[in-house]
DNA sequence: CCTATCTCTTA
DNA sequence: GTAAGAGATAGGT
């Protein structure tokens, strides 16, 4: 570099975060990727590469570099822990982007530049130092106040959202002290969005006026006894130290080893068709229009590049030589030819590649140091992307402690042909089985101080920069979340499986890896052993828990590879991106939470219940004439249908006679005695050991509180479903059962709500199916039954019999099901050929909903799947069957699952939504159980009122504005000490 | 000890 | 008629 040239330095990160926020959003077209970021840049670049001149910088550049933030640690956490400490997670949507922007940068030919430990703002200051010494002048474009320190007669500065050159006068004008003093000036104001400290009540006005009088910082702090206003004086002295810790913080580091010598920072012409591909891809079409015409190149004729959500690999694959990674910094070589390649094509490619994947889990590592790991790390950045995976010492998620966690990251390029993986397990707490009572056994050798690896891991977890992979991470966040770490920016093969997949298989990892890879991972039972010979994790030998744990990371990143593509191709980004990924984190929360459940309520109530069962088992073995298992189907069935000679109604699958409720109820309505009791008996036996004996056991020692697990991937209709206690399943209907959410209340001082959708599936039934007198009569919200059995019956709804208005309701979640007369009969206790009747009296009074059934069954049939109105899918392979009463079955799940299906998205949109909503209200309310339709809150007594209508408008608004439903949503919401009130 | 069957709870 | 999870029993391993 010499006098005359020009370099410019852009602040990569800085600029995300502005375009961000300054720009509209702005999203892919074709599957949703959100791009406005990299809208913005790719046209700053272009506009400052090629007429830079024609703007207020009024230079053409000679050198031009973009510089990145490396991750969120550097050596300023050295000096002040808490500096940035309070800065949030970036939203959603702009976590792709970064990564994206990256790519760009690489499109651009240009030297894309981070080095680890330090701010993009750190090699900004050397690289102008650099140019500086050598003679040359330089313009950063960025608007930050952190760069104005540099600005001087060779270094400018330029907003290029607003066309402004920031000089020394613009500094001045605007700080009210040079630039040479902009570190002074921010040493005493601090900045809390950096979270450097400052000093309290000194903000930019009075630190210039300071400045102006005192002339720098350390006089001002030497002489702050001469300051007249008393508060400002102690302050000052009070916090004299703060000011310097500051100062030291803001003072940009211009003495960095840069990865990149100056010279290599020549700014070359644009290679016109690289460029093209990039910009074809993120559909940036006015854009592309003008880089072809400059660049002379046929648009036509080039092929859109793939730029995939959150690409890591993506974006570096195309143009990766298999092997050779290239360091931070070093552009992409323009002789490469890139192949670019349809979604569809990419995915089809990925998935033939990954089967019979070479998987030698005798060659992943062992980590047996700090040092080690952090090289691992550093890995882990340059590639962008990293599959991880957490060893526990507990399934259960809220009382598994770490033993350990396994790295995979792909070293080439899948479409090299076989995917290259380099996986190591990291041990952290294994001990030696042999403890017994007296003394446990000690650590295994070899490992490293879990606290130090946490730390590392944390940076690398915590860095919105890379890409992590994992399966089932919900489980792994919350094991992590008790160590105060926390993973951002991630995917999930589970729930990318569960959104391709729904209805095809199991998600799990041994699944999909047969599935996909054609590989049988080792199992747990194949280290643990099983049953009562099984181990804890923490005691497996570290050789064997590495070929286990390590082979888990390298499979979940190859069935990323294969599983990511397919996303994009089958247009199922946007559920992904909606309604799965940022879910998990929610649920997450929700889990960690828990609900307080009362145990003197519940041993109570196990008393009362114990007490009637064995009255009425007294009862029911005097009634039999002797003593049996009551609890026994068949015994029982014996005793009614072969001693007692009672006429038996069904038989089970197995030729077993049913002791069904229904059955039995029938038996009681005969006059019979003993099938009353044993009813009455089921349902306190029932009660007792399935709830008030099994949820005390769910009580966390801990929190005191019970935590459900949600399963996002177990049904095929995109429900939910809770486990370990099931809590979706707690009783309601009768008196009897509801007493048992009495036990689940409040903290003191706080309150339950419950906010359920009301007639949810009925409103989406009468959305998808265009029935307009549902519609209206949903407008008007009458009851939607006594409608339905006034169109059925020409009954008047004033005064309609409740048996009229029943059937009808019966009819109504018939539909639902997929109806059919035997069900229907069932249901009502009526004759096939009478529902048969009524099926037909519904279809001609509401023929909407035959078309709309027929038209659901033809879907499943020619696709194989049907969509909810957010497009998820479920697929119904089965529908096909010869075997009528399977394919019969599969045809009603069909018509069933988009009404289902839709219902669910919308309360996953209200739940996603739903956590910076309760912010406004105070931000003290706590979602934390979801039964289907219903959400429960924990709030404070003084927050309740006025968190209740928000809870309600985020539910009612949950489908907009991606989808403007022809029928309101309605949400009931009610607080109280207990479920049982509140609901 | 593990798995299948039956029954019952919810939306 | 749809979608789930769980407890008790019974029978095979």
């Amino acid at each position: 570099m010499k006098h005359g040239d020009h370099l410019f330095l852009v602040d990569g990160s800085g600029y995300i975060f502005r375009a961000y926020h300054a720009l509209p959003p702005l999203t892919r077209k074709s599957d949703g990727l959100p791009v406005g970021a990299v809208s913005g840049f790719c046209n700053m670049l272009w506009k400052l590469m090629v007429s830079a001149r024609d703007t207020s910088v009024g230079v053409t550049p000679t050198h031009f570099a973009v510089i990145f933030d490396y991750s969120s640690k550097t050596f300023r956490n050295e000096l002040y822990p808490e500096y940035k400490a309070n800065r949030s997670a970036p939203p959603e949507d702009l976590v792709p982007q970064f990564a994206i922007i990256r790519e760009a940068t690489r499109a651009f030919d240009l030297p894309c530049i981070e080095m680890e430990g330090f701010e993009a703002d750190d090699l900004i200051a050397t690289y102008a130092r650099l140019a500086r010494e050598a003679g040359g002048d330089v313009t950063v474009i960025s608007s930050d106040k952190d760069l104005m320190q540099l600005v001087g007669p060779q270094v400018s500065m330029y907003d290029s959202m607003k066309d402004r050159q920031i000089g020394v006068p613009e500094v001045i004008e605007k700080w009210g002290v040079p630039p040479e003093k902009m570190i002074d000036l921010q040493a005493l104001t601090g900045d809390s969005v950096d979270n450097v400290p400052g000093i309290p009540g000194i903000g930019p006005k009075t630190a210039a006026q300071l400045i102006e009088e005192f002339g720098d910082l350390d006089t001002l702090l030497a002489r702050a006894g001469e300051i007249k206003q008393t508060k400002r004086r102690e302050n000052i002295i009070e916090h004299a130290d703060k000011a310097r810790i500051s100062r030291e913080l803001v003072r940009l580091r211009d003495d960095v080893e840069v990865p990149e010598p100056l010279d290599a920072l020549v700014l070359n012409p644009p290679d016109g068709p690289k460029l093209v591909a990039f910009l074809k891809g993120m559909e940036f079409t006015s854009l592309t229009r003008r880089v072809a015409e400059a660049t002379d190149t046929d648009a036509g004729a080039v092929d859109a590049a793939e730029v995939a959500i959150d690409a890591g690999e993506e974006m570096r694959g195309p143009d990766l030589d298999p092997g050779q990674a290239k360091s931070a910094g070093e552009a992409a070589g323009a002789g490469d030819s890139p192949s670019f390649d349809t979604p569809q094509a990419l995915a089809k490619r990925r998935a033939e590649a990954a089967v019979g994947a070479k998987i030698d889990t005798s060659a992943y590592e062992t980590l047996r140091d700090i040092e080690e790991l952090k090289s691992w790390c550093a890995m882990a950045r340059e590639r962008g992307i990293v599959a991880f995976d957490t060893e526990t010492t507990s399934l259960d998620a809220m009382q598994a402690d770490l033993v350990g966690f396994s790295l995979a990251i792909p070293l080439s390029a899948p479409e090299a042909g076989d995917l290259t993986v380099r996986a190591c397990y990291a041990p952290l707490a294994h001990s030696n089985g042999v403890g017994d009572l007296l003394g446990g056994g000690g650590d295994q050798p070899g490992q490293m101080p879990l606290r130090a690896a946490l730390d590392e891991l944390k940076g690398l977890l915590e860095d919105p920069s890379v890409l992590k992979i994992g399966q089932n991470l919900k489980y792994d966040m919350l094991v992590l979340a008790r160590y105060g770490v926390s993973i951002e920016s991630f995917d999930d093969t589970m729930l990318l499986s569960y959104v391709l997949d729904a209805g095809v298989g199991g998600h799990g990892m041994d699944a999909l890896s047969e599935r996909w890879l054609g590989h049988k991972p080792i199992t747990y039972k194949d280290v643990a052993g099983s049953g009562k010979s099984a181990i804890p994790f923490a005691e497996v030998a570290i050789d064997k828990a590495t070929a286990y744990a390590a082979e888990d990371a390298d499979v979940t990143l190859r069935l990323w590879h294969v599983l990511k593509p397919r996303l994009a191709a089958d247009g199922l980004t946007r559920v992904y991106e909606r309604l799965e990924r940022p879910l998990a984190k929610v649920l997450m929360h929700m889990e960690r939470r828990g609900i307080r459940v009362d145990r003197q309520i519940l041993s109570r109530l196990s008393g009362e219940l114990a007490q009637g069962a064995a009255a009425l088992e007294a009862e029911i073995q005097e009634l039999a004439g002797e003593s049996f298992n009551v609890g026994s189907p068949k015994q029982l069935g014996d005793i009614l249908f072969g001693k007692m000679g009672l006429p038996g109604g069904s038989k089970t699958k197995s030729g077993q006679w049913s002791t069904s409720a229904q059955v039995l109820e029938d038996l009681a309505a005969a006059g019979h005695e003993l099938p009353r009791r044993i009813v009455d008996w089921r349902q306190l036996t029932k009660l007792k050991s399935t709830y008030t004996d099994a949820l005390p056991g769910f009580i966390n020692p801990e929190t005191n509180r019970v935590h459900t697990s949600f399963a996002m991937a177990a049904t095929t209709t995109g429900r939910l479903s809770s486990s370990d206690p099931n809590i979706q399943n707690i009783p309601v209907r009768t008196a009897e059962g509801r007493k048992i959410r009495t036990a689940f209340i409040a903290e003191p001082g706080n309150v339950l709500i419950s906010a359920d959708y009301s007639q949810i599936e009925l409103r989406v039934l009468a959305h998808v199916a265009h029935i307009p007198q549902l519609t209206q009569a949903f407008a008007d919200g009458v009851d939607i039954h006594a409608m339905t059995a006034s169109e059925m019956f020409g009954v008047p709804v004033e005064g309609m019999p409740s048996e009229v208005r029943r059937r009808a309701k019966a009819i109504n979640f018939g539909i639902i099901y997929g109806i059919s007369a035997f069900g229907l009969a069932n249901q009502l206790g009526i004759e096939r050929s009478e529902a048969g009747d009524y099926i037909r009296k519904y279809f001609e009074r509401f023929p909407g909903i035959k078309d709309y059934m027929e038209a659901t069954k033809a879907e499943a049939r020619d696709k194989g799947y049907v969509t909810t109105i957010f497009g998820r899918r479920a697929h119904y392979p089965e529908i096909r069957s010869s075997n009528p009463q399977m394919r019969a079955f599969n045809e009603r799940a069909a018509i069933n699952a988009p009404i289902q299906g839709s219902a669910a998205d919308i309360i996953r949109r209200a739940m996603v939504r739903m956590e910076p909503a309760l912010e406004k209200a105070g931000g003290h309310t706590r979602m934390l159980l979801q039964v289907h339709d219903e959400l429960i809150f924990e709030a404070p007594e003084a927050e309740a009122e006025k968190v209740i209508p928000l809870i309600v408008e985020v539910m009612e608004n949950a489908a907009l504005p991606a989808l403007d439903m022809a029928v309101p949503l309605k949400v009931d919401a009610r607080a109280a000490k207990n479920w049982d009130e509140a609901h």
